[in-house]
DNA sequence: AACAATTCTGTTACCGATAACATCAACGAA
DNA sequence: TTCGTTGATGTTATCGGTAACAGAATTGTT
C-alpha cells in the first residue's frame, strides 16, 4: 500500500531517467521503442498518474479554467448544471481543473482561461477586460469564440414539423431580449414559415411560464383550433401548456406545442413536451476542448494576451426535435 | 502590465526573505510586527495571491476535492446543481480545487478528500474503499460523517402546519426507498401526528410526479375534501397537485398539497408549492467546511487514512417552511 | 580512418511554496 | 566576562514535473 507513483519510481523501475519517462508521455517520438515499452510497462506496473500540480508548476500555469456563469445566484438553471458536467467531464480526462465562479468572484484567482455561459449585451465590458483565452457559450455579435446550438436550425426544425403535421396556424413564442440567439431563432422561423408561404406571427415575453400562460389565457379567444405555439424556451412552453389546459383546449389535436431546451423542464412538463434539444452535454465539453487548443496551440499573443487570428471560431451543434405528447403523430416516432 | 507576483517579488519588495514573507500568511505569530507590516504592504501593491499549485505540490497534497454525483448520468437534479455551487463557493475562498465526477470517473484521479451525494446502501461497499477523508450528503446509517437538513424536523413543520391550517386528513406520499432520510421523514411525520391525536395514514411512490400523479387519480374518490398532502419530495407534489387539478379538486381549500426540497421545482409548479425548502447552497458550504476541517485538523490517522474518531460529526440544517399557493393562509405569510 | 552530422539519453536548473535546519542577536545567570 | 537560552530571520533542500543543455552512441561522408 505504498503512495502515489510518481515519475521517478517510474524511472527507477524502467531503469532509465526522469527526463525518458517525461519525453515518453510529452514527445514520444524522440525515444527508442525500446526504452518506450519498458517505460509503458513500469507506468502500467505502478498505475502512474501524472501530479497535476507539478505539471502546472513547471509549466507556469494554473492548469485552472474558469467557468463563469452569469445568472441570479438563487436558483441554478439545470441547462447550466448539464453544461458544467460536460464542461467538467472534458477537462477531468485533460488534468484540467474546473473552477466554478459567478461573475462577483471572476477576477479572484488567476487562471488559464475562461468559459463563460449566460453572457448579455452588458456583460461585455468587463469580459474584455479578462486577460486569458476565452470561449463563449452562446452565440454573440462581439467577435468572441462561442459554441451554441444551430438556433436557426433549432426553429426551423419546430416550425417544419408543425407544419408538416398539419398544423394550419404557427405561432412564434419569443423571448424578449436583445440578444443573438433569440434573433437566430426568429430567422428561423421566419424563413422557414416564408418559404412555406404562411403568415408567420410573433409575441415576445419575459422568460417566464407565467407571462405565456397569462397570454394564452387573455387571447384564447383570438386562437382558432388546429394552432401549433413554437416556442423559443421549454418554460414558455410550459406556460402555454397549462394556459390551454387551463382554457381546456386539446392539446395536441385541437393545439401544438414545441419547446426550446430540452433540458429538464421539457419532462416535467405534463404532457411531457415536444421540444428542440440542445445536445448541451457535448456542446460543454467541446467548449473545453475548444479553449484547450487556443491555449494550448500556442498561437502569437497581443500585448493584451488575445492571440492574433483573422477568424473567429463558431461551432454551432445541431439540435434534435424530441417528438412527444405535444405535438400529433406522437405515435409514429 | 507584469506577470502574476510571487512570493520572491514580496519579499524583494518588502526587503526580507521569502521565508517570512511564507511566515506572515502561515504562521504570523513568528514575525514581529514591523516586518509584518511592510510584508503586508508589499502584498497589497502586488496585489498578492499564492501559487496554488506550488502550494500543492510543497505541502504533497493535491489541493483536489473530488464530489461525486451519483446518479443517472442524462439530467443533473437542479437540487445537485445548486449544491455544487455552495461546494465551490467555498473551496474557491480556500484554494482548494473542485473536481465534479460520476462514479465511474471517481477513481481515476488523486484527491485530498471526498464529498458524495445521492449515496444508496449498495453504494457503501465501494465508498469504504476510498482512503481519503470523506463526507457524505445526506445521513446515512454506516457512521460516515455527514451534513443534511433535519429531515425529522421538516415533516414536522409541514405537519404542523397542515394541522394549524385547518385540514382534517393528513396524508404522507413517502418515497419507496429504504434510506436514512426517508424514515426520518417519515418519523417527523407520524411523530407529530400522533402528538396530536390523528390518524396518520402513508403511502409510499418511487420518487416520479406520474407515480403520485396516477395514485391520486386512481384513488380520487376515497380522498375526502379537507385533506391536506404531505410529501417527501417536490416532485411528488407536483404530482398531486397535477392529479387534483385534473380532478378538478379545489386547491388549497378543499386539498392542501406541502412537497420537500424547495429546489426549482417548487417554482415551476403552478399553482406554486408550499415547501419544506432546504438551504441546500450552505449546506454544500458546510459539508466543504468540514472536510477541509478533517484534512488539516492533522487527526491520527490509522493505516486505512481514516482519522481515528470516537464520534461521527452529524450536521444537520434547519429546513424552514416556504408557505405558497397550495395551502390555506397562503395571505397571512 | 577521421570527422561531421544525427540520434538518443542523461544532467542541471527551475517553476513557487514550505519544513527543517542554521545563524545571529539580545539577554540573563553564574 | 562567558556561556547557555530564547526568539527572529535567513539558507537549503524538497515536492514532481519539464526545458535547455551536455554528452554518448550511432550513422554517414569523403
Amino acid at each position: 500500500m505504498s503512495s502515489i507513483a510518481t515519475l521517478n519510481d517510474v524511472a527507477k523501475l524502467a531503469n532509465v531517467s526522469k527526463m525518458t519517462v517525461s519525453r515518453v508521455i510529452n514527445h514520444p517520438e524522440q525515444v527508442t521503442d525500446e526504452l518506450k515499452q519498458l517505460v509503458f510497462k513500469a507506468m502500467k506496473e505502478l498505475n502512474y498518474q501524472p501530479n497535476f500540480a507539478a505539471k502546472a508548476l513547471a509549466a507556469n500555469t494554473t492548469r485552472i479554467i474558469k467557468l463563469i456563469i452569469l445568472e441570479k445566484v438563487d436558483t441554478v438553471e439545470p441547462y447550466y448544471a448539464t453544461l458544467l458536467m460536460g464542461v467538467a467531464q472534458f477537462l477531468n480526462g485533460h488534468q484540467y481543473a474546473l473552477q466554478v465562479v459567478t461573475q462577483k468572484n471572476a477576477g479572484i484567482g488567476d487562471c488559464d482561461g475562461y468559459i463563460i455561459t449566460g453572457a448579455r449585451q452588458s456583460d461585455f465590458e468587463w469580459i474584455q477586460e479578462l486577460n486569458r483565452p476565452t470561449i463563449l457559450f452562446g452565440e454573440n455579435r462581439h467577435n468572441y469564440d462561442f459554441v451554441d446550438s444551430d438556433n436557426k436550425y433549432g426553429t426551423f426544425l419546430a416550425t417544419s414539423a408543425a407544419i408538416t403535421d398539419g398544423y394550419e396556424h404557427i405561432i412564434y413564442f419569443g423571448i424578449e431580449l436583445k440578444e443573438s440567439f433569440e434573433y437566430s431563432r426568429e430567422r428561423g422561423y421566419m424563413g422557414t414559415m416564408q418559404k412555406a408561404g404562411r403568415d408567420p406571427q410573433i409575441v415576445r415575453f419575459g422568460n417566464h411560464s407565467s407571462e405565456s400562460q397569462n397570454y394564452i389565457q387573455e387571447h384564447w379567444q383570438e386562437f382558432e383550433k388546429n394552432t401549433c405555439f413554437v416556442c423559443s424556451s421549454d418554460r414558455l412552453a410550459i406556460g402555454v401548456e397549462r394556459g390551454i389546459q387551463h382554457m381546456n383546449g386539446n392539446i395536441p389535436e385541437d393545439f401544438g406545442i414545441i419547446g426550446f431546451d430540452g433540458v429538464f423542464l421539457d419532462q416535467i412538463a405534463e404532457p411531457k413536451l415536444t421540444t428542440v434539444k440542445q445536445p448541451v452535454m457535448d456542446m460543454g465539453s467541446k467548449s473545453a476542448e475548444l479553449l484547450l487548443q487556443k491555449i494550448n496551440w500556442g498561437l502569437p499573443l497581443t500585448e493584451d494576451h488575445q492571440p492574433t487570428r483573422t477568424h473567429r471560431m463558431e461551432i454551432a451543434f445541431s439540435p434534435e426535435l424530441i417528438r412527444r405528447q405535444t405535438t400529433r403523430n406522437y405515435h409514429l416516432t
